[in-house]
DNA sequence: GGTGAAAACCCACAACT
DNA sequence: AGTTGTGGGTTTTCACC
């Protein structure tokens, strides 16, 4: 990725709701340019949309836990992300090297509800669990370091 | 919090763009008073900013990693966190219950690269490192369904 | 907290280089 | 890919309820 859209990657993934007109400002091109550059961002898939981070103390889930899950039966088709993708306390699924098989990142309002929810993962996917209690966060989401070279250039479109 | 607000962070959870002209048609609310609403809940921290996801492996940061660290001297003054946030490539840092003490999430290019970054860590917090490579991601940052009896409420303003 | 309305500002598109 | 120009939509503030 070239120079004018890391910098517009770098901006919008610091502050979302940026304007054009302010990126535009920053990069030195017409809003237009700016503009047309994002929308091929966004459609190339480099930017896969925008959100509003919360605080999850305040939205009521104030526990974070990691959930590392295993099948009990390894020769059973491996389905456990879409088999848990309606627990809607999952934030994050990641299929990882080692142990286990998955990692999941869970927020719940308390105690019990984890309890529950961990209940729920291992009916719904047929896996053991293995918890670990986040008891702070000193940064999350920090925004990206764009690399100059991401990749290989691609086959032209 | 209350349904309208909820409703709102939940919107702008989903789509951090979405304008106030929208928010007021989902909300039946006017334009100023979801303005208002929004603003308020910007200065409570409710909603902490607004970021543009991004696709990692476009941007050159194909390889993710959880680092869970844990330190060398268990009696020296644990600032680990401080002591890491200039390693850009940590997204996130989590302190946790269990056997270790933090646990890092990381973005970097390739393999040489995490081993680069493995080493900054230990150098840079006098830590020993466990790390899980993530194979896939099927699906993260997925927003929040927001509680209805977040928490009792603070002491006014 | 809510409303409507005015002014300032921003977006989206067109025409062109 | 870039630029400028413009009509129309959005944001922000303000006076008032």
């Amino acid at each position: 990725m070239e120079e004018i859209d890391r910098r517009i990657v770098t901006l919008l993934a610091t502050d979302g709701r940026m304007s054009f007109t302010d990126l535009a400002k920053e990069t030195g091109l017409s809003v237009s340019a700016v503009h047309q550059r994002v929308r091929r961002l966004e459609k190339r898939g480099v930017i896969r949309g925008y959100a509003a981070l919360v605080d999850y103390d305040e939205i009521g889930l104030p526990l974070t836990a990691f959930v590392s899950i295993k099948p009990i039966d390894p020769s059973a088709p491996d389905d456990a992300p879409e088999r848990l993708s309606h627990l809607t306390a999952i934030e994050a699924c990641h299929s990882v090297a080692g142990d286990e098989s998955y990692i999941l990142k869970v927020r719940v309002a308390s105690p019990l509800a984890l309890e529950e929810l961990l209940q729920q993962i291992r009916a719904s996917a047929n896996v053991s669990t293995r918890t670990t209690v986040v008891l702070s966060t000193p940064y999350d989401y920090r925004s990206p370091v764009i690399e100059k070279e991401p990749e290989a250039d691609a086959a032209e479109g």
